[in-house]
DNA sequence: ACTTGGCCGTGACACCTGTCATCAAGCGGC
DNA sequence: GCCGCTTGATGACAGGTGTCACGGCCAAGT
């Protein structure tokens, strides 16, 4: 009997999964939370296997949850579950040592084979994302990456420079750079690219 | 027995909630479509009584769908189950017909209970959805809808002048109506703002 | 025929953006 | 020490953006 925890900020959603991994006989799903935190509490409390996660999650995202999760509990093995087919989140996942990464768009089944997979010691990455992962790296440094953020938000150079202790010249340089890098034309461009990467 | 028909893009959380309404014994569901063309054709075939979908789908999005099925199917329900949030959303929704509007955020108990609410003749609306649904209006007209969503992808006013045959001239006194009527003071946050009240 | 209102364009202005060359301070490394 | 490197600042410039006043056109209303 394999134990697992949910983790999923989507109540209709949490339940759906719920409802269909009791369906599989050697699965036991032993907790499902709504935030990252109260999934990390469930975790030590309960000692599952496997613990399946969403990534956006409050509190503490998927992520940080796995990063967590093999520090100071490493027997516990994590699966990330997400809709988010970025590169750089598969990349920040497997640093964070995840067994397994798989996306809502793949069939139900998966997933139980997934857990299974998982806790014999396998890996479960979606296959196609896992070739794209090695295809770009990301070219912004932690600066370009803040300053495209807030500038995202619909903040001027000036608004970004007070919020980040900088001049309002360097913020425009930091952003000209980030423009440069990710080949676009503008600020927007450049954080709608980078956002659909998974940079940010 | 109530049958069901289910669309929804995400193949996981298809399954996921397919699994969570065959626990129940008074529903039957009779189809699953993963995108909105699917489900219109599973629905004139496999004439259920209610028909989940979601809105964010290829092809045919939830409200197209919840329109068509009321013109040419006006016997079949429709609920629309959605992570969005947005007033101008539900207020389509109503528009075209439809017998519930749920949220993903939604325990998953209340999908079964809409499910027989909607069947029984009844609506099953997001409470706190629906105050706000009537608590702002679009302000916009659809020239300046067309040019915020070209904005918002990071096209110049030349760009979007070129792409909707105006000058750039009249692009940028659009853009600054438009920044104008949602109290915001630059394209980005015009069409952030937009894009969150479900005006685009 | 006259007015009203929506739609589109123009021109002018201040300000913001994106680019570039350049400079200064700090910080390891050999 | 001197070097190279990084981080941040500055100033200048062309071009884009946001605002505003104004003018023409056309389809209703009256």
């Amino acid at each position: 009997m394999i134990k697992v925890l949910l983790a999923e900020d989507q109540a209709m959603v949490r339940g759906a999964l719920s409802a269909l991994l009791k369906l599989e006989s050697d699965l036991d799903v032993i907790g499902c939370a709504a935030d990252g935190e109260e999934a990390w509490q469930l975790a030590q409390t309960g000692k599952p296997d496997v613990v399946v996660t969403d990534i956006e999650m409050p509190k503490l995202t998927g992520l940080e949850l796995a990063q967590r999760v093999r520090e100071r509990e490493p027997g516990i093995k994590v699966i990330i579950l997400t809709t988010f087919a970025r590169p750089g989140f598969l990349r920040r996942a497997l640093d964070a040592g995840v067994g397994g990464y798989l996306l809502k768009d793949a069939p139900a089944e998966q997933l139980a084979e997934a857990i299974r997979k998982v806790h014999r010691g396998g890996r479960a990455i979606d296959p196609q994302l896992a070739l794209e992962a090695w295809s770009g790296d990301d070219p912004l440094n932690d600066r370009e990456r803040q300053v495209l953020r807030l500038a995202g938000e619909g903040k001027s150079a000036g608004e970004i420079a007070v919020q980040l202790h900088l001049s309002q010249g360097t913020v425009r340089n930091y952003l000209s750079e980030a423009i440069g890098k990710l080949g676009v034309s503008n600020r927007i461009e450049a954080y709608r690219l980078a956002r659909q990467k998974g940079w940010l």
